[in-house]
DNA sequence: CTTCCAAAAAATGAATGCAAAATGACAGAG
DNA sequence: CTCTGTCATTTTGCATTCATTTTTTGGAAG
């Protein structure tokens, strides 16, 4: 009879997937990955086929996903995929900007010498892909930088609260590519140099300031050419 | 047969809870309002009696609050009570301070002048409960404030987000009671004189500045009386 | 008296069955 | 030809049932 408390490492990772679980990752991806039109019904029966399960746990699943905002359940009507309107889409950006500045302020205070290396590293790969115009690694890089920001701050919940608000936004990612505006390009890219400038002074209140407006912009940029 | 998607007012509110969500509000009520100790196991067939309803939506409902973060589902070992240790205490302080410097920074970009009035008077009426030493009467208004200031945001998707926080947050909320520290007391009053004046003025960056400040000082204050 | 093992008892996770509501089709009236 | 009311089919929501795992209890050995 251990006590469960102490050793608890405060839920590490996902060491041990119960059987569901794996039910949830997989619709999830399933659904973010777009094999389903946006506001079409999720069909439970196909669903159940495809998966291989009963209804119990592919409903179970469907409801921690539209308390995920991924989803909608609409009364006696079944599951939608839930819509993205341009105010959801700017509303999810500002939080996103809201946390991601709040983990550039996080950072600042913890961060170590190592970590910010690596950061460091990554921002001078993205900027050589800037300049050769190779938009794919680009994206790549920079998302690895601004995730590793979350990480860096050390903060379990944030990184949570962060994944999930970016797996609703997911699907609308497409909108942001700004291929077709190389001014923004270059906007970005100078707005990420003030952000490695911040965090290598660890100055928490100007680098939240920074990360905020860089998501704003980038909001602005994907309205920009989606609207 | 009306179209969905245009006339949809973006889910207004609740205007005809599902039956199942009923269920779903009550059992987080039961929980948050601690009916359940720390750390215990949720009896499921008890809870079923409780609330006259079988095994199934019963544990629909739990998923959703472990997804919440309310409770975590061990596999084959049902559900527990999330015990929040004083690292997931110090996290939770720091992503709501977060979420609140981004309410802040976006109180200041839309808020009217109705808006900022009425805030400002439960202000002055906050002061005088103070200057009485009237607690409870402090803590409501405090409270009432910092919602007011995210209501003021007009941002759905963080208001739902911190409305989730504080649930997770209110079983540990005692141990910001501050009574036994008036020098706390006075300098909470002094911060909220600073955030009004930014308010007042707009500067949404400087707010935020002192937002998140105000709920780190207030971690710490709870943080030194609990600990 | 304590410790360990085994079997019973309980609880969990998943599947199936059933009643109610919604969706769609079809026929008749205007 | 269009609209409307009724009925059959599908689908949802919940209860019940079944299999597997865990927990507890009882007893025997050390």
């Amino acid at each position: 009879m251990v006590d469960e408390s102490s050793p608890a490492p405060a839920v590490a990772a996902k060491p041990a997937a119960s059987l569901h679980e794996g039910l949830l990752v997989a619709l999830r991806d399933f659904i973010v990955e777009g094999n389903l039109a946006d506001g079409a019904r999720v069909p439970e029966r196909a669903l159940c086929e495809r998966f291989n399960i009963s209804r119990t746990p592919l409903r179970e699943a469907l409801k921690v996903l539209a308390a995920e905002g991924l989803i909608e359940l609409l009364p006696n009507r079944g599951a939608r995929v839930r819509e993205l309107s341009p105010e959801d889409v700017r509303e999810l950006f500002d939080v996103m900007g809201g946390l991601e500045a709040l983990a550039g302020r996080l950072a600042c205070e913890r961060i170590s010498e190592a970590e910010f290396a690596e950061i460091e590293r990554m921002h001078h790969d993205m900027y050589r892909f800037y300049l050769r115009r190779d938009m794919h690694g680009y994206f790549h890089c920079n998302q690895a930088i601004h995730l590793a920001i979350v990480a860096a701050a050390g903060n379990a919940t944030l990184a949570a609260t962060y994944a999930s608000l970016a797996g609703r936004i997911r699907r609308v990612r497409y909108s942001a590519n700004l291929a077709k505006d190389r001014d923004r390009w270059g906007e970005a890219m100078r707005e990420h140099e003030a952000i490695l400038d911040a965090l290598r002074r660890r100055a928490g209140s100007e680098l939240s300031d920074i990360l905020f407006l860089h998501l704003r912009n980038k909001r602005k940029a994907a309205q920009a050419s989606a609207g």
